[in-house]
DNA sequence: AATAAATAAGACAAAATAGTCTGAAATCCG
DNA sequence: CGGATTTCAGACTATTTTGTCTTATTTATT
């Protein structure tokens, strides 16, 4: 009752903020960015961070690297990752395929009242995460000097 | 990470399959129903039904009646209750303006990364149910033999 | 080798959400 | 009136999510 919309948790929308953080600063060099730094950056909880970026490297995303000078960085091109990748490491694979009144095994042939509206929807959300890279985003981010916190 | 895509909370769904329910009941009379049928039929728990159609009942979606053959019944006419006023009573009132990344103030004027992308699918959602009724759904429901149970 | 800087891992606590239960109040019926 | 049926209200418990903290491990530097 307190409103949200909350498609995203808590955990992948820091772990998005984080990865749109390490796109638009790209120094072009690849040096490692530590968490401590992002976490203070976007005012986000350090430990809870971590965790979170932890995902992102164990689904190849992210590579880190320990000791002074330390961090993480992506592991592939800017170009090559998609935002849906990324959500569905953070929020699991069918994220994007779920039931808006929750029940099992709602799809086009057995669909609950409704399916229509909500498969439209979840289409164009998948299609837009899908299309878009982190590439896309940061060049976005910086050409338009757009924020990542409150 | 255990999936979900989960825009309506347990309490919301609860609330909006039981309308749907008693809209695709609908016998042309005004009688209550009870919210021990709809907890049976719809398997959810009385008691945390109870509170959902409460707000309901607040909201002035439902008017409510006690005593024996008593139960709940729609307030107004299922044509002129649009989905959009069901959810804002059971989310909140800003629930299709919130921000994908949970940015503060997030809007047209001072947007986020991906403002663009969610202005877009909100929208959509917001007409989507900002069009169609209760009547609408429940005459859906019938016709093709929709479910509203797992 | 010792120290410092960084991630990894996991125990723990707090808060939000979900669900259960008990009793009260209203209403009908005999 | 008295009992049965129903919503209303709120306390209580359980589960999930969120956040904190401590320790271990890796690496660079001196």
């Amino acid at each position: 009752m307190t409103s949200t919309m909350k498609v995203l948790s808590n955990a992948s929308n820091y772990g998005l903020r984080a990865l749109l953080y390490i796109v638009s600063r790209e120094r072009g060099g690849d040096a490692y960015i530590s968490l401590g730094e992002i976490s203070e950056e976007l005012d986000i909880s350090f430990h809870f961070l971590t965790k979170t970026m932890q995902l992102l490297t164990q689904g190849g995303i992210l590579v880190s690297y320990r000791g002074p000078n330390g961090g993480i960085a992506l592991k592939r091109p800017a170009e090559e990752i998609m935002l849906i990748e990324v959500v569905k490491i953070l929020e699991g694979k069918d994220f994007f395929d779920t039931c808006m009144l929750g029940l099992e095994g709602c799809d086009d042939c057995n669909p609950c009242p409704v399916h229509h509206l909500w498969r439209e929807i979840k289409g164009k959300v998948k299609h837009d995460f899908a299309t878009t890279s982190l590439a896309m985003m940061g060049q976005r981010i910086n050409e338009q000097n757009l924020r990542l916190i409150p």
